[in-house]
RNA sequence: CGGGGCGUAGCUCAGCUUGGCUUAGAGCGCGUGGUUUGGGACCACGAGGUCGCGGGUUCGAAUCCCGCCGCCCCGACCA
């Protein structure tokens, strides 16, 4: 149906997902009205209503973990000093291609040129540098919700877009082991997320020194599988070791009063979220969101032709509406007079909402409610006295389902290859996670991106020992590291 | 940055090759009135456009020429 040439279907049109995945992500995301590319200017998008609503689900939640483990929000300059962005060598190497920078100020050249953070470890050094002095001040746990502007070449709405929301966790410690251990607990906050909230689960892991963060010791990672087998890192923690400490001086005086450079870490995740929120669960019909970040919980859809029918059925929904309310879901009483039933289906269904409930005449007089879940599934009554009580069941089903559903997916599309020659052949097809050896040698990680445009996602935490050969050259390796291409 | 596409009504586009037959059009959307309402309703009337910007050619330019700007898509980078 969706590809259906209807006129009136003119701007509420969907690819469908295996002709085309990438038009169909833009077009889910636009009939579901997440967001549209700004065009005015090149690479930004506005987040619309609805999708902001769930951004603000996912700060909420995450905010909520974050502060439970101590970390305090705090905000920082949006512009950065240039010098500051200089002074970490390898930060300043993996950036520069992609910074914006202010000149003009006031309508006077600028005496120092400011750049517009594409990320705050700088002036958060910076600042650390003041406020710590004593061992006495760490940790120091902070978190910013901001924005930040990286000039990337190509953008795509929520994936990579110029500007883009997130949150940055910075914190410092008295020792590499606490820093180590902190990197390692938001990682983990950012999978249990990832797979409780968004029903999206994750390979949290290592980066290899080649993908990890420009001037980080160590980069770890949450990587999620979209529906076309591709990759997309949906999160990052980093351990910064004494890097930033270093190039901003960020010195305290130890309890045997010894002068040492703090141990910082790093973490965020972003408004990618979304995009990978979409490509994880949706289909041809449109978004379909897990209840735990749906902004709409139950649309209700009243059936009526008389005036008389049109009063005792809106009683009823709204009756109901107030019910599922009292257990704390988001319902919206489609009451709208000026569309039919067929119409005001479809508009829920593009935008995710996962259960929808349809009350007319007939069910009055049956004493049900017609139910249909936006996973999937036919239409379904139940008793209107329990109603309530069963969509509410109903939202954790859901929930528990598309978990289920996006790991078995990644599960059956994920490999075990010792053969470069079979591993070109998996990534020229439909795709998906390799698990194959890696000797630890950059030369054949670049010789998998260079043939095959697959990277090494991440070197699994946890990762069982196993001798098997380097799927690129055959010498032994000592693990299988997952291999895939990314977004 | 390389390759491709596009800029005409709120949206999607036709018209451009062969300049005048257009007083700039269509569908959708929007407004008003009526009939409708269990999977995208229909009829009637109506509002809405300096044809991306700047030059040029011509009696005459959305259409031809030159220059500029912008956006989108496909590749190399990232959360």
């Amino acid at each position: 149906m969706a590809e259906e040439s209807n006129p009136r279907e003119q701007g509420s049109k969907i690819t469908l997902r295996a002709k085309d995945y990438a038009q169909w992500y833009q077009d889910v995301v636009r009939c579901a009205d997440l967001a549209e590319p700004a065009e005015v200017v090149r690479g930004c998008m506005v987040i619309k209503p609805h999708g902001y609503a769930i951004w603000e689900k996912i700060q909420a939640e995450l905010d909520r973990r974050f502060k439970a483990l101590g970390h305090q929000n705090a905000y920082f300059p949006l512009f950065i000093p240039e010098s500051f962005i200089r002074k970490e060598a390898e930060h300043v190497e993996g950036f520069s291609p992609e910074l914006a920078v202010v000149t003009i100020g006031g309508g006077k050249e600028l005496a120092e040129r400011l750049i517009v953070r594409p990320t705050s470890e700088t002036i958060i050094g910076h600042f650390f540098s003041k406020w710590i002095s004593s061992y006495r001040d760490l940790p120091l746990k902070i978190n910013q919700w901001a924005n930040v502007v990286r000039w990337e070449m190509r953008p795509r709405v929520f994936l990579r877009t110029t500007e883009f929301l997130w949150q940055e966790g910075h914190t410092a410690h008295a020792s590499h082991e606490e820093a180590v251990e902190e990197t390692l607990q938001m990682l983990n906050v950012y999978e249990s997320f990832a797979r409780e909230f968004m029903a999206m689960p994750v390979i949290a892991g290592r980066k290899t020194p080649s993908e990890k963060f420009a001037g980080a010791l160590t980069s770890y990672t949450i990587e999620a599988m979209m529906q076309d087998g591709r990759a997309l890192q949906a999160g990052t923690s980093h351990d910064l070791g004494q890097n930033f400490g270093k190039a901003f001086d960020v010195k305290y005086l130890s309890k045997e009063g010894k002068l040492e450079y703090v141990w910082q870490t790093s973490w965020g995740v972003s408004t990618r979220l979304i995009g990978g929120l979409v490509m994880c669960h949706s289909d041809d019909n449109g978004l379909v969101l897990p209840p735990k970040l749906a902004p709409i919980h139950v649309a209700v859809v009243p059936i009526y032709k008389s005036d008389g029918e049109r009063t005792s059925v809106l009683e009823a929904c709204n009756k109901l509406g107030g019910a599922l309310r009292n257990r704390g879901l988001s319902v919206i009483v489609d009451d709208r007079d000026e569309c039919k039933p067929g119409a005001k289906f479809f508009e829920w269904e593009r935008k995710g909402v996962p259960a929808r409930v349809e009350i007319g005449p007939k069910d009055l007089a049956k004493g049900h409610v017609a139910v249909k879940r936006r996973d999937g599934g036919d239409r379904f009554f139940v008793p209107r006295d329990g109603a309530p009580d069963r969509i509410l069941s109903l939202m954790d089903e859901i929930q528990d389902s598309l978990r289920k559903r996006a790991l078995e997916f990644r599960e059956s599309h994920t490999r075990t290859c010792d053969s470069f020659a079979e591993f070109v052949e998996i990534m020229a097809g439909p795709e998906g996670f390799v698990r194959g050896g890696w000797c630890g040698d950059a030369a054949c990680e670049a010789k998998v991106k260079e043939t095959t445009k697959a990277t090494i996602r991440c070197i699994p935490l946890n990762n069982p020992k196993e001798s098997c050969p380097c799927m690129v050259c055959g010498k032994p390796a000592e693990e299988r590291v997952i291999y895939a291409k990314a977004y």
